[in-house]
RNA sequence: GCCGGCGUAGCUCAGUGGUUAGAGCGACGGUCUCAUAAUCCGUAGGUCGUAGGUUCGACUCCUACCGCCGGCACCA
């Protein structure tokens, strides 16, 4: 029986962070469950390569786009290899196989009267490489700030408007097909709301895969990324997949363009797409601009790889926004795995040892805990295979502190110095210890492979975890008379603020040799830096096309005062200002500037505003201008101001 | 603005009509000594977001409001 899960191809435009390693651990966490189970499976991962802003970020770089896209995508396997993730296929969408099967689904999508050919004329953001409709000439992308810029172009479209029906009733024949129910909530309403044919081609791109005969055509990103589920395993014919394993901020691509392309192509579908939620640090959302993005191997080098596997998937429901810190971090690793795993493995092998000369006695083991673990070991299978990866670790450990309990209501130290009246009681106790041991071992054997490893060769195994299998899991099946191996600590208890400093140094190390690679600047603010910190600001466009000052000396940019302000109804973005600039009647202006700021704290304030720009309606009201303010990405605007008083109505140059 | 979710002990959360609302972590007190100053035992009193309503009875159902989150709309 064959298994194939897959992680997203990752973006190659940043260096790997510890959102990666989070789909990545997951997905290697499945794997090893899966292969418990008795299939073979096959993990893909690798990395998406094309498009204008790779591009760019290679220029910036001062790199060719295959030279940028080879370091990066090096640095992403290299960073699944450092973890000792069971990569199986490493697929990348610059890779000949890849373009050829990109190639094929455009043909076969054309041949099923699937794609045609059409004129799109309007706004453009060269750098999200969206299409901005309804937009006008002159207005900036909604996605990044940018202008965006007319352009009239030939595309080849995808008839997505035809698959409303069909989709739906994919989701209603297999429920399973997205999960959690949450995401299949918000998929299901987005189709009802109506589905619009989506462009597969650009002509302003040329890092891309061409059209196969339209020689000025590459395809749109996501006709090309989706493929790599299934050039990835082209040869060894693993498709479909049975899970694709997502960050919730990609559900939309995979639940409803990916299902749609396959079906047009007549190619089998994936059985279940799971979308995962995002790590925030200390419930801020991780952002470039925040500098407040967390690398997976500066904890690995404190704490080891399975304290980072076991946080994650203990601290967050799989599916559910979870928050990563350094506090929290080590609180678990202390807790759980120093104080919980790591101590029942002490003390029972340190027992066997020294009053077994190390041989497992003969006993049937506690009955009491027998069963426990037996519907422990079911409840938390059971978990797992929903991918509730926190509730079963949570199980999984209660065994623990009952086998904690059991070993001192026995006082197996007692017992040894009683004589002949407590030897079985004695052996039936280490006994019991050791094979909840060994279970717990290979329960937790997918989740913390390292330890399990060692666990296990202390329990004088000489097979690998990797051998376990489905039938392990029950009760006795350690033997009497087994040697236990050399015993040693697994989980040394961690000093937090130690280990905290040492994290936070070596995160540091490894941002500046990220930056390093990416050819920027080194950038010396701490992920805990204060807010007054420079922020990691995105490149200057290198492609900005130079203006004269008779250009500049167009935009009539003029200081007012805010006379007034209301929300805007219906738009949760959107601020009715009026601004005196020193005309006779104020400025009606509109601006996106809600989230930021309070329309009663605006009032009086001084600002800036371009004086002569097009008026607009929006919402219905009318915008006479707009107002300037700084904006980071993924972070609200920042209105520009003055340090120095400056009358209404004076002009900017 | 529309749709959905959430708001329970310091922290993370469980609990969906019925006796005194629970767990883990943290904190405090005690205990054993096999063990990683670990284990184990005990304690900690939270108006169950706010205000109404239904009911013999609500954390659990309904309504409104507040706050947070997500999706859509929106962002000049």
């Amino acid at each position: 029986m064959k298994y194939y899960l897959t992680t997203p191809i990752y973006y190659v435009n940043a260096a790997p962070h510890i959102g990666h390693a989070y789909t990545t651990i997951a997905a290697d966490t499945i794997k090893r469950l899966k292969r418990i189970q008795g299939y073979d499976v096959i993990l893909t991962t690798g990395t998406d390569e094309h498009g204008q802003k790779i591009e760019r970020a290679a220029a910036a770089a001062g790199k060719s786009p295959s030279e940028f896209t080879d370091l990066i995508s090096g640095e992403f396997r290299r960073q699944w290899e450092i973890l000792g993730l069971g990569v199986d296929r490493f697929q990348r969408t610059t890779s000949p196989n890849h373009a050829a099967m990109v190639q094929e689904l455009f043909r076969r999508c054309l041949d099923a009267g699937y794609v045609y050919k059409g004129t799109y004329t309007g706004q453009y953001c060269v750098f999200d490489e969206l299409y901005v409709n309804d937009a006008k000439p002159g207005d900036s992308c909604p996605e990044c700030g940018r202008p965006t810029e007319t352009i009239t172009e030939e595309n080849f479209y995808f008839k997505l408007s035809a698959f409303q029906d069909k989709l739906i009733e994919l989701y209603e024949k297999h429920p399973e097909f997205i999960q959690p129910e949450t995401r299949r909530n918000e998929v299901l309403g987005f189709i009802q709301r109506g589905l619009k044919d989506i462009s597969i081609s650009r002509t302003t791109i040329k890092w891309g895969i061409p059209v196969p005969g339209e020689d000025k055509h590459v395809f749109y990103v996501w006709f090309d990324a989706l493929m790599a589920y299934m050039s990835a395993v082209e040869h060894d014919k693993q498709w479909p997949a049975d899970l694709h394993l997502i960050g919730k901020e990609i559900v939309r691509f995979h639940a409803i363009y990916w299902p749609a392309f396959l079906i047009a192509a007549g190619w089998p579908l994936p059985k279940r797409i799971f979308a995962h939620g995002w790590l925030l640090f200390e419930n801020d959302k991780m952002s470039k601009s925040r500098g407040n993005i967390v690398r997976a191997t500066p904890i690995q080098r404190v704490l080891g790889t399975d304290a980072l596997r076991y946080f994650l998937l203990r601290e967050v429901v799989f599916g559910q926004d979870g928050s990563f810190s350094y506090d929290a971090l080590i609180a678990r690793y202390n807790a759980d795995l120093a104080n919980g795993l790591g101590n029942l493995a002490a003390r029972t092998l340190a027992m066997i040892n020294q009053y077994r000369g190390g041989v497992i006695p003969a006993s049937d083991g506690d009955p009491q805990i027998a069963q426990a673990a037996k519907e422990i070991t079911g409840f938390a299978l059971d978990c797992f295979e929903k991918l509730d990866f926190s509730k079963a670790l949570e199980a999984i450990f209660t065994l623990i502190a009952a086998v904690d309990k059991f070993i001192v209501e026995h006082a197996p130290w007692k017992l040894a110095k009683g004589g002949d009246a407590g030897v079985k009681e004695l052996d039936d106790t280490l006994y019991t210890s050791a094979e909840a041991l060994r279970l717990v071992t290979a329960l937790l054997a997918p989740v913390m492979p390292d330890a399990a490893a060692k666990i296990w060769a202390q329990l004088g195994f000489s097979s690998t975890i990797d051998d376990i299998r489905a039938g392990d899991l029950h009760w006795g099946h350690l033997k009497r008379g087994q040697k236990l191996g050399p015993v040693e600590g697994v989980f040394p208890r961690a000093v937090a603020k130690e280990s905290i400093d040492k994290m936070r140094e070596l995160e540091a190390e490894e941002v500046t040799r990220q930056r390093a690679l990416l050819g920027q600047p080194a950038e010396p603010a701490a992920p805990d830096a204060p807010a007054s910190a420079a922020p990691a600001l995105a490149p200057i466009r290198e492609d900005v096309s130079q203006i004269s000052i008779d250009d500049f000396a167009k935009v009539d940019l003029r200081v007012g005062i805010v006379k007034d302000a209301a929300r805007v109804k219906g738009a949760d973005k959107l601020l009715h200002l009026h601004v005196d600039i020193g005309e006779p009647e104020p400025r009606s202006i509109v601006a996106g500037i809600a989230l930021a700021y309070k329309p009663e704290d605006l009032v009086g304030r001084k600002v800036v505003i371009v004086a002569n720009l097009a008026p607009r309606k929006l919402r219905g009201l009318e915008s006479q201008g707009m107002i300037v303010a700084a904006s980071r990405e993924g972070d609200v605007p920042v209105l520009a101001g003055f340090h120095e008083d400056v009358p209404i109505g004076a002009k900017l140059k």
